[in-house]
DNA sequence: TTCGCGTTTGAGCATATGCCCACGCGTTGG
DNA sequence: CCAACGCGTGGGCATATGCTCAAACGCGAA
């Protein structure tokens, strides 16, 4: 009897879900042609949802991101995640993320309270900052995280406060400091003059901050841009070093380093575990232990990559 | 740029679509996640819908029934369908459409207001007359389409008027005569006696028609019930009978015969095409030719059948 | 540059939906 | 046998949705 009735409940339930989603029916209609109150009408077209008689299937590509994005964000307990479709003409492009960055940069910026966004380093970002909708926001102060004067003394091209400020009219806070200082000693006198003092409590202020993630491997960018030298770096990865995000280094479980170049790094550090919003950019393979480190240590509470690299992120 | 656009427009719509049906999002909180206003959310799912980025799928054997209905519903323009799911263990079994029947028979009954149910053959019919929830209608008024007087002279076994008369105290009208007179000119008299005068105008009054489909074959039902003899029956053949209803032979247009038995019918003649709701319920592989007949010649505009008898219809 | 045309946008409203509550019916346990 | 319980029901209300319409926008032509 119970389970006559059930299976003609679910009957009932398929046929209001039928009607509801597939002929497109309102739910009065569906009370009429079922005999019964719209109450249990719409109480049949839940159970159909519950019971999972009726699946959804989204034929684009986009429906494998959305999926991949839910499962970051839920595995890793994220405030945002955004996976972006895999350029298969160009695996390592970082275009695709840049404009979700962008967006993001948009959309935090558009707010006519004054915001605060910290940035860090990253092609990515760069390339997001570039694609940001000019806006006039006087109010708001664009903050770098990380030194804008490279080993050589010019100014980094990773330019990327300034460039925001001028699309922005926002006060900006370039940080006015080589990279890496020679000592440990210096760096901590360093931080503490008054200019330095102002970036850093500005940023500790920051409503979002956006950084790039580096892996700490014979390509690391950090290298390449010159910032750390060849040995530094490899005393890095002797050390456990897989990746960086600000040139603050960290392991594979996602701790900062508490040694090496870490000690004479003008960056400011993450928060750990990541309070503000700390969104992190990065595509590649490459790069797939170097995020999930971030992400497992909470360097990072917030993700915008590609479908490839999420995929990869997950499976680890 | 047009094809750009629209590509990232279906993006979004597809975006919004998973959010929507998968995510189970708002439109509102879809909004704010795409940086866009309530009413383009909806626009968005809406063009999800529109390019069928996203599609439903009922995984219950009821889909398929809903999907038949749907396609005869179209195909035949009928007023009402329905299609149970196959019984595998008894192909032939009147059991689901009986329930049918019976519930169409209790919404029609449930109704405050007067209504006239009239009633053909059919072991579904009577099947369904049993199976009608008792109520008390005293103002209903149910009336039979087919005398009740069976060829040898007693009362014939298909009392449906009766008994469902009995089970909403409605008042009935049997049709006190033989399903067959001897001739055409004693048929015509009959048929315009006081009492047969009075059932044919309640019926032509009549707001619900229900009536059986048989196929005129060797194992035609109003043969084996002895409604006509064998002689009879073949006759019918021979001009082109293929089915028929209440008595009333058609060929495989679903055209009325002029001739033999129905010259001598007594039963109430099909509306062609039929304007009261006229329900045909009938299953079974030998009644598929004789069903489409009725459909297609506009003898019937509502139809009662399952799967398989739905199938064979839609597939010929 | 300005004008005009077609498209897109967001406010507002009528409608549909989801959900809470009190009720009634059938079932179970004492 | 009755009371207590669970479950489904329908009414009613707050919210979400679909749609209309006027305004803004972008785009191309003069």
């Amino acid at each position: 009897m119970a389970a006559e009735n059930d299976k003609s409940r679910l009957d009932d339930a398929a046929r209001a879900g039928w009607l509801y989603f597939i002929a497109g029916h309102t739910q009065d209609e569906i009370a009429k042609m079922l005999q019964v109150s719209r109450a249990s009408a719409q109480r049949l077209v839940s159970l159909c949802l519950a019971e999972r008689l009726i699946t959804f299937r989204l034929e684009h590509p986009i429906a494998a991101c959305m999926e991949l994005a839910a499962r970051l964000k839920e595995r890793f307990d994220l405030v945002h995640c955004e996976v972006v479709p895999a350029d298969p003409a160009a695996p390592q492009a970082t275009a695709g993320i840049a404009e979700r960055c962008a967006n993001l940069l948009d959309a935090t910026l558009r707010s006519e309270t004054p915001v605060i966004v910290a940035l860090g380093t990253g092609r990515a970002v760069r390339a997001a900052v570039e694609r940001v909708t000019p806006i006039d926001r006087p109010n708001h102060q664009i903050v770098s995280l990380v030194g804008n004067i490279s080993a050589d003394g010019s100014a980094s091209f990773y330019d990327t406060v300034g460039r925001l400020a001028d699309r922005t009219g926002a006060r900006h806070y370039p940080m006015p400091l080589p990279f890496l200082m020679s000592s440990e000693d210096e760096r901590n006198k360093m931080v503490r003059i008054e200019p330095i003092a102002k970036v850093k409590a500005v940023a500790a202020k920051a409503d979002l901050r956006l950084v790039g993630i580096g892996q700490m491997d014979q390509k690391a960018q950090v290298h390449i841009d010159g910032f750390v030298t060849r040995d530094e770096l490899f005393e890095m990865m002797r050390l456990g070093a897989i990746g960086e995000i600000t040139g603050w280094a960290y392991d594979s479980k996602g701790r900062l380093l508490k040694a090496g170049t870490n000690k004479r790094l003008t960056s400011i550090p993450p928060e750990v575990p990541a309070k503000t919003t700390t969104i992190g950019a990065a595509v590649g393979a490459a790069k797939v232990t170097a995020i999930a480190a971030a992400l497992n240590g909470g360097l990072i509470n917030g993700l915008i990559t590609d479908e490839t690299t999420a995929q990869a992120i997950l499976e680890r």
